[in-house]
DNA sequence: AAGGCGGTCAACCGCCGGGAT
DNA sequence: CATCCCGGCGGTTGACCGCCT
């Protein structure tokens, strides 16, 4: 059974909004609430839909919103997030105090992920071009494969033994002490506007072999290296919200992750993990790497992976 | 000067999950 | 348990703007 719409759309504005709408917006907002935004354009004087009105509200007319360019470091940890999380821009945007899922998205889709291809590093992948320009290859002269998954996502499950590539995302924003860190999985790219694609310069190389183990202790590593990773994201939302604690307050999402004050950094990984111990993504994790059709290419267990917890990272590059 | 073209970004659309009934 | 309603999310669209030819 289809929904009804969420509004009669005969009478209902579209388009952009003017200044007129934007003061009524701001003026019901300011002594009412958001509340009901199914409500809002009726007690606001507004022919709008409520979702609208919402994301007018939520994308524009919201306290503490930046509406400045993107920082270095505000790049980097877009970057190091996507790496990590994928397109989750909500949960990116959380970590970025007066940005929103929409900011994150278009800065991401206009400017970074050109800047990554012209810096050789694949945007979805967070991995050399070359490097999955040769895995293709590599791909196209083995033998057939018995029995992929009738929807094809066998053929996007990445290559064994791909080079991994660490370049500096961390230590220009301070966030990774001088000594080594310990492998990761995914391709950290530091984005510099003439910065020349060097990715093998980097001695540092991991076997796609090493981080798939068989068995459950591996996926718990992976979910402590992740763990890590997350930790220095946190450092670096602690340590902008040092001057702006309350930007990010209102930007909570249906996760629940709430970060901020001292331990900021170490609430995000909980609600992380817990939201992912929610969503069954570690069970699916466990099963993934436990399943050794996976690393055949024909995982039986291989599952849609577009907005699935840690999928699209590079932990699991199913994209 | 004008038209084409590409980049940017606000806004829309459709889907999904969760809470309420 | 089923259904409805709402808010949230990610993908996509289209208007606008500046640059180039």
């Amino acid at each position: 059974m289809g929904r009804p719409p969420c509004c009669d759309k005969a009478n209902v504005k579209k388009g952009p909004w003017t200044p007129e709408e934007d003061a009524k917006l701001l003026a019901y907002t300011s002594t009412h609430g958001t509340g009901n935004w199914t409500n809002v354009p009726q007690r606001a004087g507004l022919k709008r839909c409520g979702k609208s009105c919402r994301l007018r509200y939520t994308n524009y007319l919201r306290p503490n919103l930046k509406h400045e360019n993107f920082t270095q470091e505000e790049e980097d940890l877009i970057v190091t997030l996507h790496a990590m999380l994928g397109s989750r821009w909500s949960l990116i945007a959380n970590q970025l105090p007066g940005r929103t899922d929409n900011d994150v998205k278009n800065y991401w889709n206009t400017k970074l992920s050109k800047k990554l291809r012209q810096r050789g590093i694949d945007p979805l992948t967070h991995r050399p071009i070359a490097d999955l320009m040769h895995s293709i290859g590599a791909l196209a002269i083995r033998p057939p494969q018995p029995a992929t998954s009738p929807n094809g996502s066998a053929a996007y499950l990445p290559a064994p033994a791909l080079p991994l590539v660490h370049d500096v995302a961390y230590h220009a924003a301070g966030m990774l002490p001088p000594t080594p860190a310990p492998p990761r999985q995914v391709v950290i790219a530091r984005v510099e506007a003439d910065a020349p694609a060097s990715p093998t310069e980097h001695g540092h190389e991991l076997k796609w072999s090493d981080f798939l183990a068989d068995d459950a202790a591996a996926a718990a590593a992976a979910a402590a290296e992740a763990q890590q990773q997350l930790a220095v994201v946190g450092q670096y939302h602690h340590e902008a919200n040092a001057g702006s604690s309350s930007a990010a307050a209102g930007g909570n999402d249906g996760c629940g992750i709430a970060v901020g004050g001292d331990d900021g950094a170490a609430a995000f990984i909980d609600a992380i993990l817990d939201c992912d111990k929610e969503t069954g993504v570690d069970q699916l994790i466990a099963e993934l790497l436990a399943d050794p059709a996976y690393y055949a290419g024909s995982s039986s267990s291989s599952s849609s992976s577009s907005g699935m917890g840690w999928a699209g990272m590079g932990l699991l590059n199913a994209d």
